[in-house]
DNA sequence: ATTGACCTTCCAGTATCTGGAACCCTTATC
DNA sequence: GATAAGGGTTCCAGATACTGGAAGGTCAAT
């Protein structure tokens, strides 16, 4: 099948599996005469695999790693259970953050009138020198950290 | 001051703080006759603002928003409550979407043995066609959505 | 004069795609 | 046979928010 069935029933973009071809996540498809990729069943369970891994969070690394460890059979569970049991660290590390920021937030907007007032405790505690409310982490993590969420 | 103490004092790092000035976020900063930079307390304070917003995971778009605000004396609060609340919107959403990875994660690594046979419900669960768990949501949201939270 | 700590600019890379331009292939219809 | 729609192809650029590093200028102290 073409790249667009292939995306189809993967639920992955055309867009993307060019890309994922790209970086080497996925071996060069082959083509037809013409030069358009061709797909099989088992490139669309790949694809498959790749989708559900990625959507719980494994980063293109973790999955390139899975991926190796699904087509080895001689793999252990404990190689797998130990990459995810590492990333669930690192997933609800980044939910205690998101927490904590959340609460600060909330607490900040609870305390600001919202109306046409100027003042504004929202700001006042933006520009504070202070955390408004708890300890914060040793290095302040950025919502972008969770770009990879490694362990 | 000089740019790095100014970075000692506000906790923004001299690279961003120039990187900041690039993108305009802040304004140019005046010079010494050799061209270095230099801060003023005020300007110690618009860095820390920044760092705190950007720290409760606001988009260094939405922070230029806030800095207007900020520096708006006529400003009402109910716009900064107004961007504040849609930030905590987004922030709730991107906690229930981790919960939702980690109980899927959860449930895979439970179901593992972990020892050095080869079957592993993880790579089956990823290799499955469904969700192993619950109901995905619409658009299967990865980790990298992070990148910005808005609204 | 030399050292070392700062500062400067500029280019490139990180992670993961996504959009768009310019152009080729296939199939159906007129 | 011409044409149009709806595929496919490649390559370049952009988004996000920095960070690293190279090559070189400045400043204060020894």
């Amino acid at each position: 099948m073409n790249i667009g069935q292939a995306a189809k029933h993967s639920k992955v973009s055309a867009k993307t599996i060019r890309y994922y071809e790209s970086i080497g996540l996925i071996a060069p498809a082959s083509r037809t005469e013409s030069g358009y990729r061709t797909y099989s069943e088992k490139d669309v369970q790949t694809l498959s695999f790749i989708h559900h891994a990625r959507s719980l969070g494994f980063s293109v690394k973790d999955v390139s790693m899975l991926l190796d460890l699904w087509r080895n059979q001689k793999r252990a569970s404990a190689d797998v259970k130990a990459l995810a049991t590492a990333h669930i660290a690192a997933v609800d590390r980044k939910i205690e953050e998101l927490k904590r920021m959340r609460d600060t937030l909330l607490d900040l907007t609870n305390r600001c009138h919202g109306d046409d007032r100027p003042d504004c405790p929202i700001l006042e505690g933006l520009a504070g020198s202070g955390s408004t409310h708890k300890a914060a982490p040793e290095k302040t993590q950025y919502l972008n950290d969770f770009e990879t969420v490694g362990p």
